[in-house]
DNA sequence: ATAATAATGGGACATATGTCCTTTCGGTAT
DNA sequence: ATACCGAAAGGACATATGTCCCATTATTAT
C-alpha cells in the first residue's frame, strides 16, 4: 500500500483548498487497529476527526447500561462535530472495527482559521444536515417497522454487492437494529428457513436477496 | 393585543441585526388556525418557516399509511431549514395545532444575501446540530424505553409548570409516542390506577408528579 | 485426542403491544 | 326527556419481543 498523507487524503476528497496550509499542518494522521478506542462518551472533546479508511462503531451507553449502536461509518464520515459545534463533552464512543485510518483536526486549529470560512460553514452545514436526516430515517424506520423488517434491511443494506456479510458480529447487530440477540436469532433462524439467508459461524449468506425485497419491499431507502 | 411586526420578532429573538434590510423586507408574517396547514410532504418547498407565535405539529405518513409526529414546534423553531439546505422537496407535513404566527422567509431572499454571511451560517449550524441531538435522543429513548415510560416522560415534559394537559387529542400522542391508540390508553389507565393522574373528558391532570419522578427516574431530559 | 472453556444457538415462559371489535358515554337534534 | 351519533374506553385475542437459562458447537490448552 502506498504512503499516504494528509494532503493525498484531503486532494481525494476535494478537501485541499478549503483548508489553509496553517490548518492542513495541525492535522495528523492516525491509525487504529480493530477495536481500539477512539474516545469513550462523557470525556472532553477537543478533536474532529475524518474517517479515511476502515470503519467506525459509534455506540452509546445507556444509564441503565444497556448499549445502542448508533451508527457505522465508513470513510469521508465525520466524528466529532456536532460536539465541535455544540462545544459539549463527547456524547458517544467510538471504537474502530476494522484497522482504520483517521485525520485528527484538532478544534484549536478549526478556531483561529476557520470560524468565518463560509465554504467550510457551508460544508459543515451539509455534512451535519445530511447526518440528522439520516438519523430522522433511522428513528421512522424503528418506529414503523418490526425487528424483522429491520433486519431485513440491515443485511440488505450492508451487502450492496456482496452476498456475504461477515465480521459483524451479532451481538452488535442486534444493538444495532435496537433488539435483543434472542430475538435477532430467532428473525435469522425464520429468514433461513425462509431459504432467504444461511448462517455459518457468525457468517450471514444471503441466498435470495429477490425474495427478501420482494417481502419487505422498498423500505431500506425510503 | 398589539400588533407585532416581522422586525418586532426579530427583534424579540435578537436576530435583526442578522438579516440586512433588504432580506427583512422579504419575510412575511402569517397566521394559521388550528388545524390548517402550512405544507405538507413532497411538496416543492421555497419558503423557511419561523414560528414566533403558537404551536405546530410535525408529522409524516408512511408509505403504508401510518402517521408518525415527529415533533410538536413551539416558538423560534425553525421549519423548512432541512429541505433549505439540501434544496429538496418538503419532507414532512406541518399543521398548525393552536392559532400560529410564523414569519414566512423566501428561499430566494436568502440566496443572494445570505449563503455568505458567516453568522447566519453558524447560526443555522447551531440550528440544525441542535435538532439533530433531539433526535438522536429521541430516537435513544424510544429503542431504550418501553412505552409506559415514555408516556411518563411525555406527560412530565409537557407539564412544566401547570398540572393539567389539555389540547392534545390522545390519538396525536399516541402517534407522538409510537404506539397505538389503544395502548396508549392502557398504560394512562395503569397510571390513574397508581392515583399520578387524573382523566378528564380528554384533559390529563397530574396529581402526584413527585411519584412518577421517583418511579421513571430522569431519564425524562437524559 | 481429551478435557476445559468460551461462543453460539435455542427452549420455555412472561410480558408488552397491536388489532379488531364491542361497549360506554357525552353531546346534540328532535 | 328520548333517541341518535360520534368519540372515547375497554375486552378478547394474537403476536412480537424480552429474559432467563440450558444445550450445543467451536476453540484452546494440555
Amino acid at each position: 500500500m502506498k504512503k499516504e498523507t494528509v494532503f493525498s487524503y484531503l486532494e481525494q476528497y476535494n478537501l485541499s483548498t478549503m483548508f489553509p496550509d496553517r490548518v492542513q499542518q495541525a492535522m495528523q494522521l492516525e491509525t487504529y487497529t480493530g477495536g481500539n478506542r477512539l474516545f469513550s462518551q462523557g470525556e472532553k472533546s477537543d478533536t474532529l476527526y475524518l474517517l479515511v479508511e476502515g470503519k467506525l462503531k459509534v455506540s452509546r451507553l445507556s444509564p441503565e447500561g444497556k448499549r445502542l449502536i448508533l451508527a457505522f461509518k465508513s470513510p469521508f464520515d465525520f466524528v466529532g462535530d456536532i460536539e465541535y459545534i455544540r462545544k459539549s463533552t463527547l456524547i458517544n464512543t467510538v471504537e474502530a472495527v476494522t484497522t482504520t485510518t483517521v485525520i485528527r483536526i484538532p478544534y484549536e486549529a478549526l478556531e483561529n482559521s476557520m470560524t468565518n470560512n463560509t465554504e467550510w460553514l457551508q460544508f459543515l452545514l451539509e455534512t451535519i444536515t445530511h447526518k440528522f436526516e439520516l438519523k430522522s430515517h433511522a428513528m421512522n424506520f424503528s418506529l414503523l417497522y418490526a425487528v424483522d423488517v429491520r433486519v431485513a434491511s440491515y443485511l440488505l443494506a450492508m451487502t450492496p454487492n456482496d452476498t456475504t456479510l461477515d465480521s459483524t458480529s451479532l451481538v452488535d447487530m442486534a444493538d444495532l437494529i435496537g433488539t435483543s440477540y434472542r430475538h435477532l436469532n430467532r428473525v435469522l433462524k425464520q429468514f433461513e428457513g425462509q431459504g432467504w439467508i444461511l448462517k455459518k459461524r457468525g457468517k450471514i449468506i444471503i441466498i435470495n436477496r429477490d425474495s427478501m425485497l420482494k417481502q419487505f419491499g422498498n423500505n431500506i431507502y425510503e
